[in-house]
RNA sequence: GGAGGGGUACCAAAGCGGUCAAAUGGGGCGGGCUGUAAACCCGUUGACUUCGGUCUUCGAAGGUUCGAAUCCUUCCCCCUCCA
């Protein structure tokens, strides 16, 4: 039998932007969202104090849910983080102290706040976090209630525990718990906050598919999962960490600069589709920008994403800074600044440079001098013994440190 | 439990008594080209340095030797095959 309902509207704008990779029922799953506003969850892993751009596909699926009428349900999971989720993970976590656990959960929360902002209450975003029914489960009920659904045999095909037992790498009873854990995440969730849709990346699927397995055998609910697929850059790589360090998303942890940089910076193959699952930009709109110049592009992308994250003027600062940077080598007056002592600049270049960029070694700035990366008011610097002169500062206040072509520093006293 | 193979720098992988701070490839960094992209080319890639050198690294701890990543002993870990 056939329905000719058309697709869902949220639905439709997911696959559109590349979203989607698979769903338990599609069919049903449409004509729930065009039935009624549903809540839907997605959980988040609370083991680092932010979160990084690895984590901006998930949260822009709960924004285009909110967009559409939908209520985000955000999970952080204190509870789960407590165990490790062995998925794509070569050894047993770390675990975390509560404490840690805390702070990050509440960094992290500000992330989502800006993500999901709304004047509508009925849409505002839900925050849960398991830790509240996982550390009250009661370990004999647990099993006869829950357990009972799961079998080893199952279990066993997963990819998370094949995997780790395949290579004989050890996988301890806790983390083999993980998967029911996150499936009564589900049934906990549909249970008090109505909750039918969860959604994660494509690693999740297991885990999303035992939830939706034990809702309908404990309640008969049906339920849904959608996941994303994993990005991979055109370079082959990952997306969210670069060699220079993860592209946080929280201010203190990234500037708003460096972010902007980060999508300014994309390969140009990836430029479209980033448009599409990284910015509000309609498709529409997106598909006729496709001759547009591709630089004109990656700073359109660049000042949308870092918009949406930083505020439209911290986005408009940082186009403005790369502009004066990259296309008029300026004297760098809006570079963020860093003060340093007298006493350290009258020592060297090298001192000078180790203060400001303390995880290069004075090795690597000596190799960095003999190989013409380092400029001052853009003059090159190729004397180690150099000291800044201090009448540079006279008239402006402040020297220019390049360090590379892409790190620039404003120095002053 | 038995037999064998192995643990080397960010990763992969050579070296198997001195010439080893350790070949080669990848990655990173810097320079060139350009468009703050990709591709390509060149250089560089333990730390400190008064640029003469000095100090610390080859799973861990001991030992042999003028000298050890290389040989010996013990220990830890990984892999393959058999039971």
């Amino acid at each position: 039998m056939y329905d000719y309902r058309p697709m869902n509207n949220f639905l439709k704008e997911f696959k559109g932007r590349g979203y989607y990779y698979q769903c338990t029922n599609e069919l049903e799953l449409s004509n729930l969202l065009n039935k009624e506003s549903t809540n839907a969850y997605i959980g988040f892993d609370s083991t680092a104090p932010s979160l990084h751009v690895g984590s901006l596909l998930q949260i822009m699926c709960l924004r285009l849910l909110q967009k559409h009428g939908h209520r985000p349900i955000v999970l952080l999971g204190g509870g789960t983080t407590r165990i490790g989720d062995p998925s794509g993970k070569e050894e047993t976590r770390k675990i975390l102290s509560e404490k840690q656990i805390e702070s990050n959960i509440n960094n992290i929360k500000k992330i989502f706040k800006i993500f999901l902002k709304t004047n509508n209450p009925k849409l505002k975003p839900l925050f849960v976090n398991n830790y509240k029914w996982l550390s009250k489960l009661n370990y004999i009920n647990f099993l006869r209630d829950i357990g009972r659904h799961f079998t080893i045999n199952k279990m066993l095909t997963f990819d998370s525990v094949k995997l780790r037992l395949e290579r004989e790498q050890s996988l301890s009873y806790m983390e083999f718990n993980y998967m029911i854990l996150q499936a009564y995440d589900f049934f906990e969730l549909n249970k008090s906050k109505k909750c039918s849709l969860q959604i994660g990346g494509s690693d999740q699927w297991g885990n999303i598919v035992n939830g939706v397995e034990l809702i309908k055998r404990e309640t008969g609910n049906h339920v849904y999962g959608l996941t994303t697929p994993l990005i991979t850059l055109a370079s082959g790589a990952k997306m969210g960490k670069t060699e220079k360090g993860a592209i946080w998303l929280n201010k203190n942890m990234l500037s708003p600069y460096d972010y902007w940089q980060f999508w300014r910076n994309t390969d140009d193959r990836d430029v479209l589709k980033f448009l599409k699952m990284f910015t509000d930009l309609s498709l529409d709109k997106i598909n006729n920008l496709k001759d547009k110049n591709i630089n004109e592009l990656k700073i359109l992308l660049a000042n949308s994403t870092t918009e949406m994250l930083h505020g439209k003027k911290e986005a408009e600062n940082s186009a403005k800074l790369a502009q004066n940077t990259f296309k008029e080598n300026s004297t760098g007056e809006n570079l963020p600044g860093i003060k340093v002592k007298n006493d350290i600049l009258s020592k060297n270049i090298i001192e000078l440079i180790s203060f400001v960029s303390k995880d290069i070694s004075k090795s690597e700035i000596r190799r960095l001098i003999k190989s013409n990366a380092i400029k001052i008011d853009n003059k090159n610097i190729q004397d180690e013994k150099y000291i800044v002169d201090p009448i540079l500062f006279s008239d402006k206040g402040f020297v220019k440190l390049s360090i590379g072509k892409k790190k620039h520093f404003k120095i002053t006293v």
